[in-house]
DNA sequence: TGTACATCAGTGAACGCGCGTTCACTGATGTAC
DNA sequence: TGTACATCAGTGAACGCGCGTTCACTGATGTAC
C-alpha cells in the first residue's frame, strides 16, 4: 500500500558451483510460509519464489514439481520435530519426568509450528515417497522406550505393552493439541499442559506423580 | 473418456415459489463432494454448480459468497453427526455400554465421512458465524451426561469432574480417528475400535467392563 | 598469460486452467384488474 | 374469461486473478589449451 515495502529480497546470484544453496532457501522459505499461513494448501510455488526473490521457473532446477517441494518441507519438519522432542526428554532425571517432558515437547512443537504440524499429519502429504512412515515409526519407538523406562523404574505400575500405550498416548496428544490449534475460540477450561499431563497419567496408569516441575506450561497458548 | 458420461444432470427449473429447493440441492451436493474428495479446500462453487447442473451465478441467489456455503455445509454436518451419536447411545442398557456406543458412533461417523469430519474440526471453517461452538458445546454436554450416568451407576469409580473427563475423552477420540484417517499407510497394530474402547476405559477409569457386545467394530476400516 | 568454450545459475514471456464474482439478460408463471 | 404486468428462477458472457509448468534465452565464470 505505501511505497516503502522492501520488495523481494534483492538476491545476489549464487556463485558457480553453489547453486545448491537455493534449494535450502526454497525449503526454508516454504516452511516459513506454511508456518505463517498455517496451511499447506495456500502454499504456492510462485509465492515461494517471490519471497526469496527468484523467478518461479528456477525452482524447477531443484524440484521436479510442487509436490516434491512439499515432501522436502515435510522431511525437514519431521527432523526438527524429532530433535525438539529428544532435546526435551534428555536432561530429565526420573524416567517419568522424561516421559512428561517428551509429551510436553510434542505439544509445544505443535503450538509453535501449527502449519507444519498440521501438514505433517494431514492427508495432504504427497504419498509416493512420504517420510511420514519411517519418521512416525521412529517417534513411536522413542515414546515406547520412554514408557518402558518408566515401567522398569516402577513409576508405571502396569505391565501392558509399552508399544500399545505409546500409540494410545500419541493419538491422545495429537487430538488434544489439534483441537486447541483448530478451535481456539472454544472455551477450553484448562490450560493445555494440564490436560496433557492428566492424559499421560491416566493413560499409562502412573503410580507416583513426579515431584519435580509439574505444571509450568512453558509457553502455554492464550 | 468415452462419450457415455451422463453430463450435468439435465435439471428442470424449479416451479415458481420453489426456488428455495435449490439451496438444499447446493448444500447436499457440496457435502457429497467434500465426502468424495475428503477435502474442503478442493470444493469450489463452480464445481458444485456443475454437479447439480446449474450455472455458477445461480448459487448467489442463495449464498452471498462461497464461505457462507461452507458454513451451511458444516452446519448440516454437525446436525447429522449429533443425530448419529444420539441414535447410537440411546438403545443401550447399562450406562457404560451407552458411553462406549456413543464413542464408537463418534468414530464411525468420522470413518464414514472423512471429508466432513476433517472440515468440521479444521481451522478452515469460516469464523464469523461458525456453528462449531454451540454444536461442540452441546456434544460435550451429551458426553459429559453419559459419563455422569456411569458414575451414578457405579460403573465408573472415580468422582472426577465428568466435564473434564469428557474433554480428555473427546480429544483422545479425535486423535485416534484422525490419525487413522490421515495416515492409512501407517502399520496400525490394532483395529481402531479396540483402541477406542481401551482409551475410554483407561481415561475414565472404569471399574467393571460391560459384558455385552464388546468388540464388534461395526464397520471397521481395513 | 590469453583466449575460446562449456557449464552453471538463473530469467522473461507465454501457455492454458479453474477460480470467485459481476452484470445485464430471458423466459416462464402466477396475479391483479 | 382475458390480458397486462411483476416477479421468480435462473442463464451466458465476461472480468481479473494466481496458479503450475514449459520454453528458449542470457550473462557470468570457471577451465582446458
Amino acid at each position: 500500500m505505501g511505497g516503502e515495502q522492501t520488495g523481494p529480497a534483492l538476491r545476489v546470484r549464487n556463485r558457480r558451483g553453489e547453486g545448491g544453496q537455493l534449494r535450502e532457501e526454497i525449503v526454508s522459505a516454504a516452511t516459513q510460509m506454511i508456518n505463517e499461513t498455517g496451511d499447506v494448501e495456500r502454499l504456492s510455488l510462485r509465492a515461494v519464489a517471490r519471497r526469496i526473490g527468484v523467478s518461479a521457473p528456477s525452482i524447477y532446477q531443484h524440484f521436479p514439481d510442487v509436490d516434491h517441494l512439499k515432501v522436502a518441507v515435510v522431511e525437514g519438519c519431521f527432523a526438527q520435530f524429532a530433535a525438539a522432542r529428544d532435546r526435551a526428554s534428555r536432561p530429565a532425571g526420573e524416567p517419568i519426568a522424561a516421559l512428561l517432558a517428551r509429551c510436553r515437547a510434542y505439544c509445544q512443537f505443535a503450538l509453535d509450528h501449527p502449519g507444519p504440524y498440521r501438514f505433517m499429519f494431514s492427508h495432504h502429504v504427497p504419498r509416493p515417497d512420504a517420510p511420514t512412515l519411517p519418521a512416525g515409526v521412529a517417534a513411536l519407538n522413542a515414546l515406547t522406550a520412554s514408557i518402558r523406562a518408566c515401567q522398569d523404574d516402577g513409576a508405571i505400575a502396569t505391565t501392558d505393552d509399552p508399544g500399545h500405550l505409546a500409540l494410545l498416548l500419541w493419538a491422545a496428544l495429537h487430538g488434544l493439541v489439534l483441537l486447541r490449534l483448530n478451535l481456539p475460540q472454544f472455551p477450553w477450561p484448562e490450560p493445555l499442559f494440564d490436560d496433557v499431563h492428566d492424559t499421560v497419567l491416566r493413560l499409562v496408569g502412573t503410580r507416583r506423580v513426579p515431584p519435580g516441575p509439574r505444571l509450568e506450561p512453558s509457553r502455554s497458548p492464550r
